[in-house]
DNA sequence: TCTTAAAAAACGAACGTTCATTTTTATTAC
DNA sequence: GTAATAAAAATGAACGTTCGTTTTTTAAGA
């Protein structure tokens, strides 16, 4: 038998990975036997070694080639937020946030198990630091809109970006994974909104404001 | 030998349930062994079988335990909380919420544990429309707040208080758990007080506010 | 023929659980 | 007070499986 081209055993490799991926997910790592996954992948255990030297290779190897899928979309989804600070985005944001999580919510399990597992070595660069990469990404638009004063004085335009986009993605993944079942007790459209609006105006009337004023300034941030 | 008082099976269970717990944490779940926490509880093995029917069984009854735990430490966080709008008070929030991830991250590793093998059995309820517990809990002062006028118009004081308190958790985990690794670029006091700033006045000038005025309020929402 | 992929068989270790046996100790009898 | 009793608790070897991995065998194409 010749070697089979780099094409065939990457071909291989993922159908291999496909069937690890829905056997991860749905019985957890240890729980997913070499045997399971040769079964599930159609290929004989032996030949698994072929392609991998051990389980947890397959772990690593098929997390590597989800995190890129998933940054991509990320990159995508934020390319498509081109004004970041305007509520309308905001709320875009979140919506797209939604959709990548409920359609890869997968991938997030992964990251448990990878939390679980593996002390979280795969996907720590997830989240470290995440608002330096928001402030590179949208550098422009938020000196921009610093510049034009549409945020109160004082608000830094990542952080707040950064913020709405944690409290998007938690909302989902307590949604799909962790039994949410509309824990604000709303629809997702209405949470969106609403989520929105909080950072956008605030929750508290003109009034109270006002009589927070001096003393707040000072003692918070 | 007569039955043992069940104050000693009791704390017999409570070891053989501590030396689990910091197994189940560092390997996983089905990397610990029935030998492992024979070991670690310094009870035999086969003894193990006289206090709980199965491995699934221990893991249950750790996590019951556990709950009540964090249930109580919630209870007493927010009876703490009184007046659960004021600014200072949702900054308190957070912090106290920082404290009880930072000394139990044990007890969300746990979470996760049932997420990827029980999917999420035994935590459900955790989440589950959780925001109608807060709206139980802070009944009367919500509706003494909005009252007051302390809220701008349309505000549910219910919802913002979920949101933040959602908001703080998910801080403080992905810090703990995640790597984050200061991922708002703040420490974590001057995080709280940031967002704690977000939820009271919003990000938006007065000037862009009033630019949104009319047709905000009418498409989000 | 010669290299390599694929399949099958085999390996020792480790798993959760069982169980016959031994140890322990509150109660009973004196 | 102490020895005997009986029942529960504790033990650890052993069971049948299953595990990840290795080795051996077979098949395939240049």
């Amino acid at each position: 038998m010749p070697k089979l081209s780099s094409a065939a055993i990457e071909k291989r490799k993922e159908t291999i990975e496909d069937a690890a991926r829905e056997l991860f997910i749905k019985q957890g790592f240890h729980r997913t036997s070499m045997r399971d996954i040769a079964r599930g992948a159609e290929v004989s255990l032996g030949n698994l070694y072929n392609y991998y030297p051990t389980k947890d290779a397959i772990f690593e190897s098929l997390i590597n080639g989800y995190v890129t899928v998933i940054d991509d979309k990320l990159r995508s989804i934020f390319s498509e937020i081109d004004e970041p600070l305007e509520p309308e985005s905001l709320r875009r944001l979140g919506e797209l946030v939604g959709k990548l999580v409920n359609e890869h919510s997968d991938f997030w399990l992964l990251m448990y198990i990878d939390v679980l597992e593996f002390q979280n070595r795969h996907f720590r660069k997830m989240f470290d630091g995440i608002i330096g990469r928001f402030r590179k990404i949208f550098a422009v638009k938020f000196k921009e809109a610093e510049a034009r004063g549409d945020l109160r004085t004082g608000v830094d335009a990542a952080l707040v970006f950064t913020a709405a986009y944690m409290q998007f993605f938690n909302y989902f993944l307590v949604e799909k994974l962790f039994g949410g079942n509309r824990h604000l007790g709303l629809s997702d459209d209405q949470a969106l909104n609403y989520i929105t609006k909080i950072f956008a105006y605030g929750t508290l009337s003109e009034k109270k404001m006002a009589s927070f004023k001096k003393r707040a300034s000072r003692s918070l941030i």
